[in-house]
DNA sequence: TGTTTTATGTCCAATATCAATCATATATGC
DNA sequence: GCATATATGATTGATATTGGACATAAAACA
């Protein structure tokens, strides 16, 4: 293995490092450090930082799905502090593979009550690594890139076996009909079993989600209870009545 | 959200940050994010570095784990290269959640191969994210925070329709008289239903692991083929051969 | 309301890092 | 084997970051 790879291999490892770290590591000065972390900085590798570099995005976890994540991010959050009030403790809940969702479950690590979670994201479960009183299962199946999800047949099976008190799904669009969508064909059907497996049911959607649409569908919106954010335009607040569907609008507040 | 919190997410989120970057983000003084980072830094939250912060080991990913990922790495690294060289094109393997089967994982990422790739590792499949030609399935069941693991009678169940051409096992421990143990007692009982499940098994167990002893047993040696490093001693060089068992000496080479 | 306490922002000297230059060691080509 | 090319390490002035001192604003308290 020769120092580049060295070096990309340390910092994929640790995420970051100093430069004096991967001189220490790799016994080179640090201005061949410094000249190696030029050349990957080019390739877009890493990203230098004073004193050190980091691995680049999209080299350790997928791009899109961290840009997404970061889009919308304060309604994301205000949606998923209205969910978590929604919790009580000991009850088993479904946290689906979404952004929105994935805020909830930050939420949950941080401020942490006895539960039962079971998920089908990756990203989900690796927050509640190491937090106490939680009974983590994550579905079985094939590994979906694009959101770090478990989706497929084996996934769907491991539902049929499993009875929870709340869902949270999350979702890539509302069609104008009011009708959920999802960009894959996978995760749609996987989705519409989710709902059938719960008693009480909650979809996520920042109010951006409001009248886009996506390829698959997954279920009409009043399927489900609706959380979203105060961007929400009076016309589909309007619509979302007309439909009969339980709408909580989460208050932006002034700033993030 | 107070504005600790909002640094510690901002953190979480992104791993690193500049110092300026959060500063911008929360619309504070650079001074103000300093004193904020260096109350977290006290906290153990967060580590600082010239120009920034980042996430403390252990607040995104496990500890131990990631401390057991660099013991003995170069003899990992090795390890794996051998394993590596056993695999063949679009077969079907079983990647075990250890840390010197992570190192194999690392390999097949950064030079790919068409394989269908079973694991019960979240690092591991974490790992296969965007890997083209890749086809990775979890097993379903309960998370197991030491070593991001998943185990439990779900794994079990979902294993058993699956057969694959090698499992590539980490393991904790071998025993002065040839026997694999494990510190988990349903880790060491899914290890045993993997070593029926797979046409070829090798066990990936560092020189350091040889003569040590865990909690639980896993099975014989000799179910396996072993691959080691040349830190191995003459005497258990000898005891292996006397064991019937397949051994394979990956050289460490002369510097990392 | 006035006072005290606390939190935040600005300024500045001390310190650390950076990038360019030069010297040296190693590898390559003839 | 010698000359050239390349890679690495040390030095140094320029630049960026740090933490403390001080001033100001906001909050808590009497």
């Amino acid at each position: 293995m020769d120092r580049l790879d060295a070096i990309r291999s340390h910092l994929y490892a640790n995420g970051f490092s100093t430069i004096q770290a991967l001189a220490d590591a790799l016994g080179a000065s640090l201005a061949t450090v410094r000249r190696d972390l030029q050349i990957l900085e080019q390739e877009g590798a890493i990203d230098r930082v004073h004193g050190g570099a980091r691995i680049a995005d999209g080299s350790s976890v997928e791009v899109a799905f961290q840009e997404r994540e970061k889009r919308h991010l304060s309604a994301k959050r205000a949606i998923a502090t209205v969910a978590y009030d929604l919790l009580h403790p000991r009850s088993a809940i479904f946290l689906d593979a979404g952004t929105t969702v994935l805020q909830l479950a930050r939420l949950i690590r941080i401020n942490p009550m006895p539960l039962r979670i079971f998920t089908n994201g990756l990203t989900v479960a690796q927050e509640f690594l190491n937090v106490p009183n939680l009974e983590v299962v994550l579905l079985g199946g094939q590994l979906r890139s694009e959101n770090a999800s478990i989706v497929g047949p084996q996934a769907e099976a491991m539902l049929e076996t499993i009875w929870f008190d709340q869902l949270f799904l999350g979702v890539s669009a509302v069609s104008p009909d009011g009708t959920i969508y999802s960009v894959d064909s996978a995760e749609a059907s996987l989705n519409r079993r989710m709902l059938t497996r719960s008693a009480n049911r909650f979809v996520l959607a920042d109010s951006s989600k409001f009248g886009t649409m996506a390829t698959y569908k997954v279920a009409p919106l009043n399927a489900a209870k609706v959380i979203t954010d105060s961007g929400l335009s009076d016309q589909w607040r309007g619509e979302l009545a007309g439909l009969g569907v339980d709408v909580t609008i989460a208050d932006l507040g002034t700033k993030e």
